[in-house]
DNA sequence: GGATACAGGTCTCAATTAGAGACCTTTTGT
DNA sequence: ACAAAAGGTCTCTAATTGAGACCTGTATCC
């Protein structure tokens, strides 16, 4: 918007403002990481293995799988533990964090459940069909 | 992951399976969109015209904004509202809709304010600093 | 009456991010 | 000896985002 408003911006920036730090920000660019809300509902059937979540999720890539799991390892919500079996393998299941988190994503999910006919209907007529 | 899992992918879509209609991935398709939810929360303090909201989020360019809300308007979440003042002024403001999608955000958003110290925590142990 | 400003966008181009899929290492099964 | 499974990494390409110039029309300032 780089018009008045960037000036605010980055006047706030210059006192020290971090717009990253903002929790609700933080926590929305989670969920908004498209596969991290869908792992962790995996993992709520209990701990699996990288291979498993793969099969669950048919249509996440390897490298995002990868990514996602790092970035939900790093934040706390997920605990990776590798047992020196053979070949080795790696389970993966939610820190009390992560099942902490379950709940209001259910909330999310039962709104969705109860809005898509809504939502859908709404689209219809948007795009006039 | 096109291993074997990606195989049955595409026997459940050849059976007319569609994995965008599921209502979990719609929905958090949505809230993934980045800005969508903040412009949610802006609009829950009342109607707002298009700049004002470029002003109350500072950092999105004008063709998010422009997109995220067309994308609420589709979906029927938000009201898009044209004044023939001189110049033309645009309201946007929540539908009953979108006003119902306010009570599993806040959900979010608490879990937000309370996990964030863990989750820092944790993001220092993970970097290990 | 010409310059400037605001409203609400659109358009183009560059940078970032995500996806597809080949490849790697070790070990077991045939 | 050959293929397969585990858990990834790496590269290349495709899609998404962001920055910011530009547009149309009225109103205001000097």
């Amino acid at each position: 918007m780089r018009d008045a408003a960037q000036t605010r911006l980055e006047a706030w920036k210059a006192q020290g403002f971090d717009f990253q730090a903002c929790p609700v920000r933080q926590v929305l660019d989670h969920v908004a990481a498209k596969w991290t809300s869908l792992i962790l509902l995996e993992l709520e059937n209990g701990p699996q293995r990288f291979n498993a979540l793969g099969r669950a999720l048919p249509d996440i890539s390897k490298r995002m799988l990868t990514q996602s799991l790092r970035d939900l390892e790093r934040d706390g919500l997920v605990r990776r533990e590798v047992f020196d079996t053979k070949p080795p393998s790696v389970s993966y299941s939610l820190t009390d964090l992560g099942a902490s988190f379950l709940t209001p994503l259910h909330g999310l999910i039962d709104w969705a459940s109860e809005a898509m006919p809504v939502i859908s209907e709404a689209r219809l007529v948007f795009d006039d069909n």
